[in-house]
DNA sequence: TTAATAAGTCTCCAAACGAGGACTTAGGAG
DNA sequence: CTCCTAAGTCCTCGTTTGGAGACTTATTAA
């Protein structure tokens, strides 16, 4: 029986409900995601999540903007050869994934999003005006706005292809295997490059 | 106060919890989705839809074996000019999610898919048998079932990022403005034509 | 005509959920 | 030493959920 009352010492509780929140909506989504659920991954009472993060949603929102740092994705664009970008954009995003078996924390948000229109409001704006904007602007090809949302797109479809649909041959496919295919697509996205 | 027991004459009730749970799956996602919501929306009773499909999974089964017709994509693919073969595959699926604001019942497969495993496993299932093995025979290039996987990828990506996350640049651009993006990238998956 | 079955409604249940109130204990500032 | 606040737990409320049983009425085949 647990006691009651504050614990001794210095505490990093608020941080390993965060993380546990991460978790659960990576591996369950938004909807599927209780507080009460949360605070079992954490060992805390579910209580304690209400305290510090109040709604749900609110709870998302900090989980999002603690896992999204967009200066990382576009620093793993602009720096090198611009001709390779965006083969770094799609190795960056896959390593954000984490392994097909077990989807890390990045890959709750795409899932969130689909379930939440709150978590899609949030995930929106973050990304059009902090990501994909900015990636615009480095490119600046016509309808460079609607290239970046494309290849946004892209990569938002082989994470779910891959790790909620689980499409075989997506599974099976390491990152090697698929640069060759998704990079150049990406690339020309971002360019505008017509092909063939 | 409806009248209890049997009503007269033919009846099309369950053609019509069919649509309306199509419709809840589409806006709501597969968890959103209760059997009562469903019931509601079709003007029943929620006992009558469990007395008809059982379980919510069997009912989703339901909708979705109905909604996805595999010949249909394969006519749309197989029909014309094969280099014009992805052209009228993204047309096609498109036509199929209607319009912007109003996703019709096919997105809900694609949100479920990301809600639900059984749905992932059911999607996975009809479409890995049943479409995109067909594709890929029909593309005999090299590694043609992955290629078939990543223009699904890609499909589905436009569908999650147009419909559930609503990217602006990608609510405001028309079928139109996408085919000659798109278009060309499913091609070249399909094929195996490696882009520059 | 009658028996079986399909279609339909009402009511209940146990579980889980989000939310919040009341309480207890530790750390830190005066 | 003494408050005040942060950290923590317990219990409850109202709602919704999926599921299931019992009952009623129309259709249909023997």
């Amino acid at each position: 029986m647990a006691r009651t009352g504050r614990r001794p010492g210095p505490t990093s509780t608020r941080e390993s409900i965060v993380a546990a929140a991460a978790e659960c909506f990576a591996t369950q989504g938004f909807d599927g995601t209780s507080m009460r659920g949360v605070a079992a991954a954490a060992g805390v009472d579910s209580a304690l999540v209400r305290r510090f993060f109040g709604t749900k949603e609110q709870l998302f929102t900090e989980v999002a903007t603690a896992l999204i740092v967009p200066e990382r994705a576009l620093a793993a664009v602009a720096a090198g050869a611009p001709d390779a970008a965006g083969e770094r954009l799609v190795r960056y995003f896959l390593s954000l994934l984490g392994d097909v078996s077990q989807p890390g924390p990045f890959f709750g948000l795409i899932r969130s999003a689909v379930d939440s229109e709150h978590a899609a409001a949030l995930l929106r704006r973050l990304l059009a005006d902090r990501v994909l904007g900015e990636l615009a602007t480095s490119f600046r090809s016509e309808n460079a706005e609607l290239g970046a949302a494309l290849a946004a797109s892209q990569l938002v479809g082989l994470a779910v292809a891959r790790y909620a649909v689980r499409l075989d041959a997506l599974t099976a496919a390491g990152t090697e295997d698929l640069i060759p295919w998704v990079a150049p697509v990406v690339q020309s996205y971002l360019t505008g490059t017509r092909i063939s």
